[in-house]
DNA sequence: AGCACGCCGACT
DNA sequence: GTCGGCGTGCTC
């Protein structure tokens, strides 16, 4: 049955008949439409590319009130009930032909606000992806009890302290802080540097939020884990913006994915409903739906956990730069390091570098040395020790002083083992992965496949005793227990026994780390030595920018040179990295980085996305984007392709590479989504994964 | 995704 | 002579 709006059906009992004759179309089965914006265009929760688009609803009248923008709702789509979001309600269709009526309205809750609708769908753009992929790493999963729970009362107005003293080493950032409070949208690229409590760039962060909450706006944290959340809670809490808590909704709330479902949907209501005017959360939070949105920070930007690993695969460093230009709001990116795309964002102009002047980088860190074999060479065959005399000293002195920090890149104990006789490296009978041990009475077992290598012997020469190549933190601890007899030696990572530990006391100890596991010492250490240098940086692009990311972030827990802080590196690194640490000059590294790879053609020079999948099903996606240099296809290899071939599946997989000029990078994006939704409407066989500015690329 | 319609092989 | 393969098309 086909109902017009306007025409005789819709009069309701005792009124006149609306006026205005509308273009809409409706098989309601005569139930009355909504009188006002009578059609809710919905974004349909289906996974195919080519439905990535909005449908149009009829709105019955009984749904006139809660069928509101950004909520979710329940519609028919072809013979099936789907879910979907409102994201707006009009006056007239675009739709020639009949519109359904919206089923249900899950819930009134307009959870996609449209500042985040849009944001959503300028991310599935920019990295040619669905609206729906991303509005599943935005929105939470609804949790109709949590919803239910009674909203506290307000505890009246949030009145932060004004300070800009963590900020006065840095040129720039008491004015961004300033232009931030009066509601400005500066944008900054900001080298934190160690400092005493109070200065260090937990503070900084607080600082900045607390300037952008007294301005009478909200603010939103993104920091690589849950730690890190903690600790720019702790000193949120310190500058005046106390945590969030469901009986006293006021202040910052934390956000993470893994606080499990029901916490996560009652922190994100709490920023909906402006209760928390701050977030602090990990990658998925920065899609987090803050009111009045006036500064974005991302601490860190080159640690891996800000890439997020499911389509479309976004960075949080990304994402947040598009938002700021949405919204209007100040963007800060800050870490110890530089990455050479934030370097990108200096260079471009879009954002401004707020940095310390050499004296107060000087007198701000500790003395770092690097020992690599050359300087070593004196020391004759001792030189070539995993531990070399003059790291075995100043640990020695220095843990008078208090704690030192070792820094070992691989976790595990032998993590990767060679011949014993000719050095090969040994590899999986089955799938040439590379052997490693687990423990002091281990067998080998493949990094790949998982299946133990008993009774191994050598492919080159049949040897059957194995060296290792590379030593974990466990069996480093060991090794410096016995070093250092008497002294307490403790293990973070995420797989040591105890995990990862936040903090230790200023007490000696030797701790053991993994990159990004390291505690915190109150006071600081008094000492780092940071372990293989040459595995740190060992090849592939970007390498020698996220060993010195890594170097930097241990770097920065030791005390200042003035208060005996020393940072020693221990192997051979190339030059270059070592250089960046011994100076602490990270910027100049991402700046010559950023140099090299605008003449190689390399991004973020140049944008490139990866097509990878069946050889087929890649050919077919690139065929159909104009106007692209394409490298390759190439066979896929290492870890993913020997998980594949083990798990049995058949088809081997090529990836190709598509670049093209920055400029064209949005052409880029929208070619290639064109030609997914292609492939996904012809059904084309094979899974591929399509990724803008790929961050493994080699 | 899910389900229709629509043209060519082996079976009650 | 039908039952059924999955190749295109559509879903507001």
């Amino acid at each position: 049955m086909e109902v017009t709006d306007g025409g005789e059906q819709l009069v309701l009992d005792g009124l006149p008949a609306p006026r205005v004759r509308r273009r809409v179309r409706a098989a309601t089965g005569g139930q009355p439409l909504a009188e006002h914006l009578p059609v809710a265009r919905v974004a349909i929760d289906l996974p195919p590319a080519h439905l990535d688009r909005p449908f149009e609803y009829a709105v019955p009248a009984s749904m006139a009130q809660s069928a509101v923008a950004g909520s979710r709702v329940k519609v028919r789509f072809g013979r099936q009930d789907v879910d979907g979001y409102v994201l707006e309600r009009v006056e007239t269709a675009e739709h020639d032909g009949e519109l359904l009526p919206l089923r249900r309205v899950v819930s009134a809750l307009p959870v996609l606000t449209p500042a985040v609708a849009r944001l959503a769908r300028a991310v599935a753009d920019r990295w040619a992806g669905t609206l729906v992929d991303v509005l599943r790493l935005a929105v939470p999963p609804r949790h109709a009890r949590v919803e239910g729970e009674p909203v506290g009362e307000a505890a009246g107005p949030l009145v932060p302290h004004a300070s800009a003293s963590a900020w006065t080493a840095f040129r720039g950032g008491p004015a961004f802080l300033q232009h931030v409070t009066s509601g400005g949208a500066p944008r900054a690229v900001w080298t934190a540097l160690p400092g005493a409590p109070g200065e260090r760039w937990t503070d900084a962060i607080a600082q900045a939020v607390a300037a952008c909450v007294l301005g009478g706006r909200g603010a939103l944290v993104v920091v690589p884990d849950a730690r890190d959340v903690e600790r720019v809670l702790d000193a949120l809490d310190a500058a005046g913006v106390p945590r969030w808590a469901a009986d006293r909704p006021h202040g910052a709330v934390r956000l993470t994915a893994d606080d499990g479902p029901a916490v996560r949907y009652r922190a994100f209501l709490a920023a909906l409903r402006g209760g928390a005017q701050v977030v602090v959360g990990t990658r998925a939070s920065a899609f987090a739906p803050v009111r009045d949105l006036g500064l974005v920070v991302c601490w860190d930007d080159g640690d891996g956990l800000h890439a997020e690993p499911r389509a479309p695969y976004p960075h949080v460093r990304e994402v947040l730069a598009l938002r700021s230009e949405l919204e209007g709001c100040a963007f800060l990116v800050g870490a110890h390091g530089r990455t050479v795309p934030a370097q990108s964002l200096v260079a471009s102009g879009w954002a401004r570098e707020v940095v310390a002047d050499r004296a107060a980088t000087r007198s701000r860190t500790a003395r770092v040395l690097a020992l690599n074999s050359t300087e070593l060479a004196r020391e004759g065959p001792a030189a070539a020790a995993r531990l070399p005399t003059p790291a075995w000293r100043t640990i020695r002195d220095r843990l008078a002083a208090g704690p030192v920090l070792v820094q070992v890149p691989r976790a595990g104990y032998l993590p990767v083992v060679a011949c014993g006789r000719c050095r090969a490296s040994a590899r999986c009978a089955t799938c040439h992965g590379p052997l490693g041990i687990a423990s002091a009475d281990g067998t080998p077992t493949c990094g790949w496949c998982g299946r133990l290598a008993t009774g191994w012997r050598c492919d080159e020469c049949g040897a059957g005793t194995l060296r290792s190549v590379q030593v974990g933190s466990q069996r480093t601890a060991e090794e410096l227990g016995r070093a250092f007899p008497g002294v307490p030696v403790r293990v973070s990572g995420a797989r040591a026994a105890g995990g990862v530990l936040a903090s230790v006391r200023d007490v000696p100890a030797l701790v053991v780390a993994t990159p990004g596991a390291e505690p915190v010492a109150p006071s600081g250490y008094a000492a780092a030595v940071l372990l293989d240098a040459a595995t740190s940086a060992g090849q592939g692009l970007g390498a020698a920018e996220d060993a010195v990311r890594r170097w930097l972030a241990a770097a920065a827990l030791v005390r200042s040179s003035a208060d005996g802080g020393q940072v020693l590196l221990v192997g051979d690194a190339p030059e270059r990295a070592a250089q960046a640490l011994v100076r602490w000059d990270p910027v100049g590294l991402a700046s010559r980085e950023l140099d090299e790879r605008a003449e190689l053609r390399l991004p973020p020079a140049v944008r490139v996305a990866s097509v990878t999948g069946p050889r087929d099903a890649v050919a077919a996606v690139v065929e159909r984007v104009d106007d692209v240099e394409v490298l390759g296809p190439v066979p896929v290899t290492g870890a993913r392709a020997a998980e594949r071939s083990a798990v049995g599946a058949l088809e081997p997989e090529v990836r190709a590479l598509l670049r093209v000029p920055r400029a064209q990078g949005q052409a880029l994006a929208r070619s290639l989504a064109a030609s997914l939704s292609v492939r996904s409407a012809r059904r084309e066989g094979g899974t591929v994964r399509v990724q803008l500015d790929p961050t493994d690329l080699s």
